[in-house]
DNA sequence: TAATTTTAAATTGTGTACAATTTATTATTG
DNA sequence: CAATAATAAATTGTACACAATTTAAAATTA
């Protein structure tokens, strides 16, 4: 067998897959004028109403030199605000806006809307999302 | 249950975890003086020798917008060549050079060492490339 | 406390990704 | 055969993604 088939790699389809679905997420996301990373973000805004840029990247798998611009194109939609901690200046605080929290209830339909291209049985979904967790647990 | 918890998708632990393994791809491919997608590309030719744009693009679900200034780099280092066929000058064909087919000897053992940063059993591995092949079957 | 180290975010530079458009060429149709 | 449509790749423009460096601030240490 030849491990330097692409057919024989298991980064290959994960890598085609996140990609092809972010693409199915494009119509929908278009309509609130978010990118998929965007959208990330905010979900974790939609939970957390306030964090810093260091757990944000955490919690995103992102660092400073992706956050910082998307941060100022949020920031620039009136999403977000964005403000030093006074009792350590070198923390960014992220505060969502009301017209960030609003925007939750028009991002409502988008996981099931997604759900409906992703051909896989109720169990099989579950059995990804396992796996995927464990991969993901200890990087 | 709120589905737009981050915690809650499917997509998002998909597109971490592909980022994170290519991430671990780095030090061995930097050896190799290629980036992830020029890895992937190669591995197309290093079974193919000579292919098409288009049907590399069908192969690695990238348009010609990423593979034109990707197949420029890499003819740069001069791991593949381009000619228009002849045949039907809209089609650029890609050829591998022969210290394209030289780097796979070197890129041997690449697969093998990324495996091993990747904590599943061979069944969950299996299982895993299973449910990822049958998602990308119908995108 | 002054000098050093560490930390958080911003900046810089390279390389994708992809939608939309353009250009060149080939195929189809009136 | 000429006009039109379709196709393949290149180009354009926007947005990540990340390594490496810089900057500013806070923590540690001599």
């Amino acid at each position: 067998m030849d491990n330097l088939k692409l057919e024989n790699q298991l980064c290959f389809p994960l890598y085609a897959v996140s990609k092809e679905i972010i693409r199915n997420y494009k119509p929908l996301l278009d309509k609130l004028d978010l990118t998929y990373t965007q959208y990330i973000t905010m979900m974790v805004l939609w939970e957390h109403n306030d964090i810093n840029v260091k757990e944000l990247g955490e919690a995103l798998y992102l660092d400073s030199g992706t956050l910082t611009p998307l941060l100022n194109k949020l920031e620039y939609k009136n999403y977000i605000t964005k403000k030093t901690n006074d009792k350590d200046k070198r923390n960014l605080v992220i505060s969502i806006t009301e017209e960030g929290k609003k925007l939750k209830e028009r991002a409502k339909s988008v996981p099931t809307e997604i759900s409906k291209c992703v051909n896989l049985t109720k169990e099989e979904s579950i059995q990804l999302y396992r796996l995927l967790y464990k991969m993901l647990k200890d990087e």
